[in-house]
DNA sequence: AAATGAATTATTATCGATATTATTGAGCTT
DNA sequence: AAGCTCAATAATATCGATAATAATTCATTT
């Protein structure tokens, strides 16, 4: 899951090359189904071969990475088919999960999910100065989306989300900025939350994966 | 995932040590939360320390092992609340993939799972000789439960819904073969398959949870 | 006796070198 | 030219040794 940025210096090598490796293909710096070398990496890590062989097998669980007997690791590919795979996989689990979440009647739940909220508001989704993607704000985003399935009360599942939450990324990274450019993609995350505290399930599932689906549509356009 | 037990000779050292120490912590031979000592697995396997580390780097995909930075690997651990958790989510999933299955209206799909079911039906469950597990009948048990979610059209969701029949083997192995004893599994599986030949999804659903439940109950009981 | 902390032991994590296996490409055959 | 064989090359997988870290022991102090 997303790797913990604060004691990334202390922590072991492979869990650094972890980090690292994790985070440059989720930028898209490692391009999907290039190859791994472990020769490459290894210079550009500054470290033997074990961690990043051990960083690798370690990434396979994400489905970030895949691992072929003999013939070494290579980014796993992307296309408009496992995108869409990707996309209604995720509206599933995370129907289920949202439900589950709001049947609890759990209210440190309802609590943590409208902190989460405010929170995502109060940052800009694209910096000014350089018209890239808050890093801030794709925190706060992946933590809002979090805390909808927090309450599910499976902690499987909840990593199951996380994992796609994660694949995503990647995909929303390869097409640019485009995809959330002309929506107003704020207004969609209040609407959930409104349904989630009015206690309306069949509203807050219904705007989650039409929120899911827009940003899909988009992202499928640009994997032509 | 279940290794292929076919190929164990030819492949890479790690595979082989990766399958060896998936089904000693599936049968049980490793205990759930004991540590997984590199030197001592070394010994055992006969090998060097990194196709251990690497295989049980694998392993901990499978949420079969645990790695803690820094002082190492341990077999993840059983309680009644996680196997609570884990009945709970795996009926939640395989609910979705067989709905969806049986909305893809797939000919080929009906046929595969019609074939499952004839051949777990022709292995006993348990070997006259020994009283134990038939090993085959693990086998076409599993691939029966996966015919039932492998039109489902998402290649992440059989994933997930294999992973966690995996990890629900070593509860069972784990509380012996009392679970099964007192109750008809062959007529629940005949059941299933019924109502999904006559395409009566709700009804099969039903079946398919309740067959697990029932599992689940006398589970958590040997759990106490 | 409980708590502290330094010294010892056990274990993990890592490196550098080597064995094993795949890939490439040049020369040969049809 | 397409296909095949076998050497040359490149990459992966593995080993054995060592450095870094955690766990344990045991004497010392309160």
């Amino acid at each position: 899951m997303m790797p913990n940025q604060l004691d990334s210096d202390n922590s072991s090598i492979t869990n650094q090359t972890y980090q690292r490796i994790y985070s440059m293909i989720i930028q898209g710096e490692l391009k999907p189904g290039s190859k791994l070398k472990i020769e490459e990496l290894r210079k550009i890590m500054g470290t033997g071969a074990s961690p990043i062989r051990e960083a690798l097998s370690l990434l396979t669980s994400e489905q970030l990475v895949n691992r072929i007997d003999q013939r070494g690791f290579r980014v796993s590919h992307v296309s408009a088919e496992s995108f869409a795979e990707l996309l209604k996989t995720r509206c599933w689990l995370e129907e289920r999960a949202l439900r589950e979440s709001m049947a609890s009647q759990d209210m440190q739940w309802e609590e943590r999910l409208l902190l989460a909220h405010h929170r995502l508001k109060r940052e800009a989704r694209i910096l000014e100065e350089t018209g890239l993607i808050n890093p801030n704000w794709e925190l706060r985003h992946k933590e809002f989306h979090t805390s909808l399935m927090s309450g599910c009360g499976s902690s499987l599942l909840i990593k199951f989300c996380d994992q796609l939450y994660d694949q995503n990324i990647r995909y929303r990274n390869a097409a640019g900025s485009i995809s959330y450019s002309s929506r107003d993609v704020g207004g969609e995350h209040d609407l959930i939350l409104k349904h989630v505290l009015d206690r309306n399930a069949d509203k807050a599932v219904a705007e989650l994966v039409s929120h899911y689906k827009k940003t899909g549509e988009f992202l499928a356009l640009q994997l032509k």
